[in-house]
DNA sequence: GTCTATACACGGATAGAC
DNA sequence: GTCTATCCGTGTATAGAC
């Protein structure tokens, strides 16, 4: 099986290649040399570059998958789940500085490229999008969806700057913020920023 | 003055390309196509595509020290100038929803190649952030730097999944949340957010 | 299954004619 | 000031040897 540890390899490399430098910045000689093989050989693995692209997402899907249903294993209560989510910015501080937030920035990239593999990277923000709006269903909260779509772009935004200004202080500041929020939303005293209408928890869906 | 006319002509359409298709996904064809003049003939105008670069963001830095000026002037009070600002996000949702914003996807894109113009670029950011902290000094409140990377980064993470998710209802929605948060940030009730420590006006700088 | 050799297209860049 | 012709590097892709 030597040639599943190549093909994961190049899939390995390329993944790290297209966040660090972005996909159509990186060559097919860049992984070439990461992975050690001849440009000619790793031809044989993937045809095209924008295969390997869709490699990469779907390693990156399935990472996050497992990653998604360890913190709903690991969290106590939904609050700490959606904690799970706001923390991965200080977990990823670093490389967030040096080369801003994965999912993001592929998809902004692809989008303005309007790449055919445009729709299976937004599927990474659906991941997070319907994981965290049921969360905030469980909690009780009456707009799930908004507020997922809410802490996905607050959590952009801080990835965004972070970036362009080199600032980890930023992120621990801004996760702050965010995580006051947080409590503030899931604990609402009598008036509350949404029209309170109690907890509505579809069965279906 | 063709000459003037034609070079005024390859940064206004370099600048929609670069906007639209990312810098290094325009070629110089493209520029060229659109310009209706040959490849060869616009290295009279430029040496390079980074000098063409360095022109598109010394245009932008230019029309947006214009916009700020006119915001300055037009808004009666601070508050209403933040409230200019965020309601670009109305403005231009069209394009925002198709191609992003324009200064974090291209701040984003130069971070990722290591460009040399990323701090020419990042200093769009700054003019907003340093215009923002401004109106927030002004308006009294203490942590007005912070305030303003606060706004920045929502209008950034609005405009990100804005262009991901190719959804304006959301751009109205988030905006409509960033000003009641602006609302209930420059009118605190006794228990503020930040630890309330009086206006402080710092005279120099 | 991996390598070398090679072909092809394209983008950036230059020289020189008009 | 604009064009054509051309060069070079490199990203992409294939064929075929080993």
């Amino acid at each position: 099986m030597t040639d599943k540890s190549t093909r994961a390899q190049i899939v390995e490399a390329a993944d790290q290649l297209f966040y660090r430098k972005g996909y159509e910045h990186t060559s097919f000689s860049d992984i070439a040399d990461t992975v050690q093989i001849s440009r000619g050989n790793f031809y044989y693995h993937f045809r095209t570059k924008d295969e390997i692209l869709s490699a990469v997402i779907q390693a990156r899907l399935a990472k996050t998958r497992g990653m998604l249903g360890r913190w709903e294993s690991d969290g106590e209560t939904p609050a700490d789940r959606i904690r799970s989510f706001i923390h991965i910015l200080i977990v990823n501080r670093a490389d967030i500085k040096r080369y801003g937030c994965p999912v993001g920035s592929l998809s902004t990239e692809l989008a303005k490229q309007n790449h055919a593999s445009q729709a299976e990277a937004n599927e990474l923000f659906t991941l997070f999008r319907v994981w965290l709006s049921r969360q905030f269903e469980l909690i009780g909260c009456a707009d799930a969806d908004a507020l997922a779509m809410h802490v996905l772009a607050r959590s952009q935004g801080i990835a965004t700057l972070a970036n362009a200004f080199h600032d980890e202080k930023f992120i621990r500041y801004e996760v702050k913020q965010l995580e006051d929020w947080l409590a503030s939303c899931i604990a609402p005293k009598p008036r509350a920023l949404t029209a309170r209408r109690g907890a509505k928890r579809p069965a279906g869906h």
